[in-house]
RNA sequence: GCGGGGGUAGCGAAGUGGUCAAACGCGACAGACUCAAGAUCUGUUCCCUUAGUGGGUUCGAGGGUUCGAAUCCCUUCCCCCGCACCA
């Protein structure tokens, strides 16, 4: 933080004053030689460079110095309150291009809804505890405490070299007690609740983290840190939060977040993946065992000839017992083969199935038939009961694992327009039909005969309607030091103990031993061993942490209130703020963290904390920032260091290309030469202040400035409120080149600056640092960054004065009249002949009519959505009242068109109205033979 | 397979019924300045024509609706992303 002080300091003197171009010193350079002269010039061609770093240092000291982007009390302010957050970095110790762009927009937003009137909470924190941290401690034998700080240091020094308008008191860390205390409070709550539980189960285990992992963080059957990695499956007892119990909620929600984009809510969609269908329960045959199955189609229920159950199905001991040994090791075998295979070998597409017969039988209470009970590798343990019903005739993959095994094929579903033939089926036939073979319900239709079915079984005792999700619970255990200690005592009398409230935060210890392999945690002995907060007795402390996913799924609470002592934060300030009204974020946060969040945010409304069902109303995910086509990467080599771009061109030249060169959810392709463009364009406006020969009078250009001014402010103002911050930056270009040729022009000296200072403060969000610097050169006293946005008035935006700028107004108004006049009959061309021999000809085009008067707008306004023959009349009447003011015109020639008989009636209109000669002809050349036979050295018109 | 998003001039990228041959930027070309290069400024940049506020053909392809389509509808091709042996 010094140290940026003192260099603002140094550099604000170099500054002042300076920000123009300055000469090249050329003449000292000719006696030079060769390599000298190019030295030289190098040289001079820096010198020439406005110097934006410094000019950033500058403000961006001052700006820390009078606090000027501090959030007000959101208690007593009288502002609208605006949360803009986004995803807060992990701390690996640089900022990437990615970070830039995203902070870049969320703080031109933030800037943006300041300058509007907003009480703009707009914080950055640091998502502190993770892997990276405990590898590093790990590798170079630190302490993953200290390596994060001096991560946290470097990337926010960063991230104020950027101009970033941060309300820096409220940043936060998550792995700081005052944080991870509350994680471990909201633990507790959610324990009481029932919502956080341990069990034992199969769950991810990534080899190269050493932990378990969450569903959501198993990608592709590899783990999400570690794509090399493929995940193993171990049966283990760990943590859980139920965020099931949410399921219905968190999918029925995602209706609400229509300011999310679309592919996020499908994704979360697909991840929760509810399906609606029956449990139907079997008796097993000579024994008093049932097994239920899950299933959409219940309808097919008759036609089941045999089922399969997951390797991992805890009924298989059971179901073995009793049965001959050399099945039961039979089977035994071929389980031990299935789980030993990994997760991709068994989930891939298209993987021959695999199975074994049980040795047992069960019964299908629709029918009384028995069929064989397999186990079969395509089953999964996770999904449903565990148990899919075999429906061979119609189920493709229970038709592939029937053939494969010479099981019964049994058709149930018949298609209307032929019958089908077990016998030579090459595949399931999976669509709609009448039922067949299913006894009372045959000829019913198969959509009706679902709820028929289920409610058969239902009444038989043997099956009810079912709801089956594919999300699972939340697995928050890790078998890691980095993290928020899970807060559990585990006592030999009383079992699982949670650590009393009081005894808050369990902080994380000193000294653990991170080079002994498996969790650091565990080799800290007065961590480990505790007393039982119940008994007193020794007990073991649980050395399992929690997944860094809980620390960001309440994180945007927390900067309501940041330094609560006694609570996670405050319910009215919280009130106040949320939801977030702008989050923005990386697209591969889809499911995981938005998913935790909204979950998080269900459940701590439900303990009473807050008042909102979702966190964030409206999402911006980032498009990836590549490079020659490719993402960059350190791997590939392209990857450009922001930090360099900063040095080199200043921090607003990097915002400004980055908003720029791409629509913020749009993949951005860096390119060197926008970096370039971008930059002449801040040099572009700030050589709008240098000396400047200007009028107090009136100019002919005024109302064409001012009109582009008002039009720059208005188009702007939506772009920016509408997150397309390129093409508000196109219309901030447009005014700025405007203005530019306006400067030369000797202009009105009131017009001109009030348009540049407008453009300046329309460019502060964007370039906050220049505008700064610029709008205290133009003596303006306070900040441009908090001063009030422009506004526009729509009386100003003169688009006729706009389009009359580069024209001759009176002959492109007749003209303009024609053309309209034209558009009405449709010609194919209008040409008009002057008297001094010149001859204009126009395409009849409607954006030449629209270009006309507010009446001609009228005109089309009558047209629109009614086909012109049933208006052609009206508008013949409508046209001449819009030229009645014209000047009076010699001669109108009319050629004939096939379709346009009306031109003869319109012809005699136009005569009296203007009292000229009309004459109608045949072809184009004879047309103007006669215009210039008949009318010699006068205008005439000619519609062809 | 299911779901989502796209295909616009040499490139990036706006434009979702009418001032659209299509903003803005890059690149390219020409001119000014310069001994020259760079930087800067001016103009041009789909094709033809040009004295032009001219003509022609365009917005993946084909068809349709409309007075009028890059924009709406249908068909089709291609690309990207997510999910996927989900019973």
């Amino acid at each position: 933080m010094a140290a940026t002080k003192k260099a603002a300091a140094e550099t604000d003197e170099k500054v002042s004053g300076k920000v123009e171009k300055k000469t090249s010193g050329k003449a000292a350079t000719k006696a030079a030689g060769k390599t000298a002269v190019a030295d030289a010039h190098a040289e001079s061609r820096q010198r020439e460079r406005l110097d934006l770093k410094a000019v950033a240092l500058k403000w961006q000291a001052r700006w820390q110095k009078d606090a000027i982007f501090r959030t007000e009390d959101p208690l007593t302010s009288k502002k609208k309150t605006y949360y803009c957050l986004e995803m807060f970095p992990y701390p690996s110790g640089y900022l990437h291009m990615g970070h830039v762009r995203n902070y870049s927009l969320g703080d031109v937003y933030a800037r943006f809804k300041r300058m509007n009137g907003f009480n703009v909470l707009y914080p950055m924190g640091y998502d502190s505890f993770g892997l990276p941290a405990e590898n590093a401690a790990i590798k170079h034998r630190k302490d993953p405490h200290e390596w994060t700080e001096r991560n946290i240091h470097g990337i926010k020094t960063q991230q104020q070299l950027m101009g970033l308008s941060y309300d820096w008191s409220r940043k936060l860390a998550t792995s700081h007690p005052d944080y991870y205390k509350w994680n471990q409070w909201f633990f507790l709550k959610l324990l009481e609740k029932g919502l956080a539980y341990k069990r034992k189960g199969a769950v991810n285990w990534c080899p190269d983290c050493n932990t378990v992992l969450a569903n959501e963080q198993v990608v592709d059957g590899k783990c999400w840190r570690h794509p090399e990695t493929e995940v193993e499956s171990r049966d283990l007892e760990q943590w859980y939060f139920k965020i099931t119990q949410y399921a219905d909620e968190l999918l029925a929600d995602t209706e609400k977040l229509t300011g999310w984009p679309e592919r996020v809510r499908t994704m979360q969609r697909n991840w929760i993946g509810r399906s609606e269908g029956t449990i139907i329960t079997f008796k097993v045959k000579s024994s008093d065992l049932t097994l239920e199955t899950f299933t959409t189609r219940p309808d097919t229920a008759f036609g089941i000839t045999y089922t399969v159950i997951a390797a991992e199905h805890p009924a298989i001991e059971r179901l073995l017992e009793g049965l001959p040994k050399q099945k039961r090791e039979e089977v035994r075998k071929f389980i031990k083969e299935t789980k030993k295979r990994s997760v991709i070998d068994r989930t891939a597409e298209g993987k021959e199935k695999n199975g074994v017969f049980l040795g047992r039988w069960a019964i299908n209470p629709l029918t009384g038939e028995e069929f064989p009970l397999w186990v079969a590798d395509y089953a999964l343990a996770e999904y449903g009961t565990g148990m899919v019903m075999a429906v061979p005739a119609h189920d493709q993959r229970d038709f592939e694992f029937a053939k494969k095994y010479g099981l019964p094929i049994k058709v149930v579903i018949s298609p209307d327009a032929y019958t089908l033939n077990p016998e030579k089926m090459a595949r399931a036939y999976a669509e709609d039909g009448v039922l067949v073979n299913s006894g009372e319900f045959d000829g019913t239709k198969n959509q009706e005969a679902m709820d028929l079915i289920t409610a058969k079984l239902e009444k038989m005792g043997a099956g009810r309607k079912a709801v089956n999700y594919k999300l699972r619970d939340w697995l928050v255990s890790r078998q890691r030091y980095w993290g928020t200690p899970i807060p559990v005592v585990y006592c030999g009398k009383c079992g699982t103990v949670p650590v009393p409230e009081k005894d808050l935060p369990v902080k994380l210890p000193e000294g653990a031993d991170f080079q002994a392999g498996g969790n650091p945690l565990t080799t800290v002995k007065g961590f480990v061993d505790v007393q039982c907060p119940r008994c007193g007795k020794p007990a073991r402390r649980e050395t399992d942490t929690m997944d860094t996913f809980v620390d960001s799924s309440w994180y945007f609470l927390r900067y309501c209130d940041p330094h609560d002592a006694k609570q996670p934060f405050d319910k009215e300030a919280a009130g106040k703020f949320m939801p977030v009204d702008q989050y923005i974020g990386g697209i591969e946060h889809a499911v995981l963290h938005l998913l935790y969040a909204r979950f998080f945010t269900k459940a701590l409304r439900d303990l009473g904390l807050v008042d909102v069902d979702e966190p964030f109303t409206r999402l911006l995910t980032l498009g990836m920032v590549t490079k020659d086509g490719a993402k960059m990467s350190k791997s590939l080599g392209n990857v450009v260091d922001p930090g360099a771009i900063i040095d080199k061109y200043g921090p607003d030249t990097a915002r400004l290309f980055i908003l720029f060169a791409a629509l913020p959810e749009k993949e951005l392709e860096w390119s060197d030469q926008g970096v370039e463009a971008s930059y002449r364009f801040l040099c572009k406006v700030a050589g709008l202040l240098d000396d400047v020969d200007a009028t107090s009078g009136q100019t002919k250009h005024d109302a064409y400035v001012r009109s582009k001014l008002h039009t720059a402010i208005k188009r702007a103002t939506d772009e920016f409120d509408s997150f397309r911050f390129s093409v508000a930056i196109q219309h901030l270009m447009e005014l700025a080149n405007t203005l530019a040729s306006y400067k030369e022009q000797r202009p009105n000296r009131a017009l001109y600056y009030e348009a540049v200072d407008a453009l300046l403060l329309l460019l502060s969000p964007v370039a906050p640092h220049l505008s700064e610097e610029l709008w205290e050169r133009r003596g303006h006293e306070g900040y441009a960054s908090v001063a009030a946005w422009p506004t526009h008035d729509d009386k100003l935006i003169d688009e006729k004065a706009e389009a009359a700028y580069q024209a001759v107004e009176s002959l492109k108004a007749d003209i303009r009249t024609v053309l309209a006049l034209a558009k009405i009959g449709q010609p194919k061309r209008i040409t008009l002949f002057l008297a001094d021999g010149w001859k204009y000809s126009f395409a009849g085009r409607m954006k030449e009519l629209l270009a006309e008067t507010s009446d001609a707008k009228a005109v089309i306004a009558a047209l629109m959505g009614s086909p012109l023959k049933q208006h052609g009349q009206e508008l013949m009447k409508l046209v001449p009242a819009i030229m009645k003011d014209r000047s009076k015109l010699p001669a109108i020639l009319l050629t004939k068109h096939e379709e346009q008989a009306q031109y003869a009636a319109f012809a005699d209109d136009l005569a009296k109205e203007f009292g000229c000669a009309v004459s109608i002809e045949d072809a184009e050349k004879s047309a103007e033979q006669k215009a210039k036979q008949s009318f010699p050295g006068k205008p005439a018109i000619l519609v062809a």
